[in-house]
DNA sequence: TACGCCATGTAACGGGTTACATGATTCA
DNA sequence: TGAATCATGTAACCCGTTACATGGCGTA
């Protein structure tokens, strides 16, 4: 799936893995990320299959970069992507929640403990996304004006993060109070 | 991660990797799961490990079964995972979320479709977390009362799928409203 | 008659992470 | 002086999925 997180930014315009990285954290850090190397192996992949093409600029003082293109291959691939409906829920995995079943055995406090570590970690990120689109956002903007009707869809993404981190703070509040009032130790 | 699942519900009761697919869809299947196959290679790598050890119990009409039993080893490798908290936000990832951020080039009305087959997903979905924990949950319980107290931290993650659901909707029927009003083609 | 449950496994493959390898420029 | 940024890539490994392989019993 990192192939059309690429392929969706190569359609604003062409650019390096290491640019793509940059967008990804900025943009999609919320709900998609990857790490460089990862970056680089799909994109030879997504070259290999015909869905971008690169060439590489020289440059001086700095490593040469290599700006890939979306072909119109490449176009396709993605408009067939995202026409395909998703029926299904996606099942998800969550840490947090796997320990929190098993923990009963480790005892009231230390439970208490690691539920207020994340109620802080969760505020702070609800802070975040209460500020709305980062300013990277705009500047892209401002470079390509042509982006301008994207920012209502990149915004849909923000206020689930937003909605998403008040349910998540509200759910470690209302858990911290129910194991401070019902967990009886030993 | 899976190996910590399996070493916590055989550290309620010895069990077959076919009894630990049921435990972990039934109890977990919120926040993690597991295929069959990987289940029983995970359990053969707790045994290597010394972390687990299994015994095969014959049977007539139906296949032999092998019930792997948690070591006092194995109880001390989820002790210290339990204990060890996480100071990290987990980032994850959203196949929804990803195809929204680019959907604007499908245009309005397939957009709206996508999003309003996902409502009624998670509007079922937010009912069956409302009915509480499964009845498989309080069965557990009756064979094994000891298990009672643990039944806080089920509910509490159960809980988690309540208001995550409810978070979901609440933002599904805002984005479909903002994009009715907002998007405009061509 | 066919499907679902019980029950265990192997093999090939894909996606992703971590570690390794290199190296100049810019800023605090 | 040291850290961050720019910039690209390879190799080993781990986790997980899909497909394959087997086969009797109970139920609709």
């Amino acid at each position: 799936m990192l192939k059309y997180a690429l392929l969706g930014f190569l359609n604003y315009k062409p650019m390096t893995g290491y640019d793509l990285e940059n967008y990804i954290n900025i943009s999609t850090g919320n709900f998609w990320h990857a790490r460089l190397s990862q970056i680089y192996m799909t994109l030879k992949k997504l070259e290999q299959d015909g869905l971008v093409t690169s060439h590489v600029e020289p440059q001086e003082g700095r490593p040469d970069r290599r700006v890939y293109t979306i072909t119109e291959a490449g176009r396709a691939d993605l408009s067939a992507w995202l026409a395909e409906p998703l029926v299904e829920l996606v099942p998800g995995k969550d840490p947090l929640l796997l320990k929190l079943f098993f923990a009963r055995s480790i005892g009231k406090q230390a439970v208490l403990t690691q539920l207020r570590v994340q109620l802080e970690l969760h505020r702070k990120q609800l802070e975040v996304y209460r500020r709305g689109l980062p300013p990277e956002a705009h500047e892209i903007v401002r470079e390509q004006p042509e982006l301008k009707p994207e920012t209502l869809f990149w915004d849909a993404t923000r206020r689930f993060g937003e909605l998403y981190e008040e349910a998540r703070v509200q759910w470690l509040e209302e858990t911290i109070a129910r194991i401070e009032a019902e967990f009886n130790d030993i």
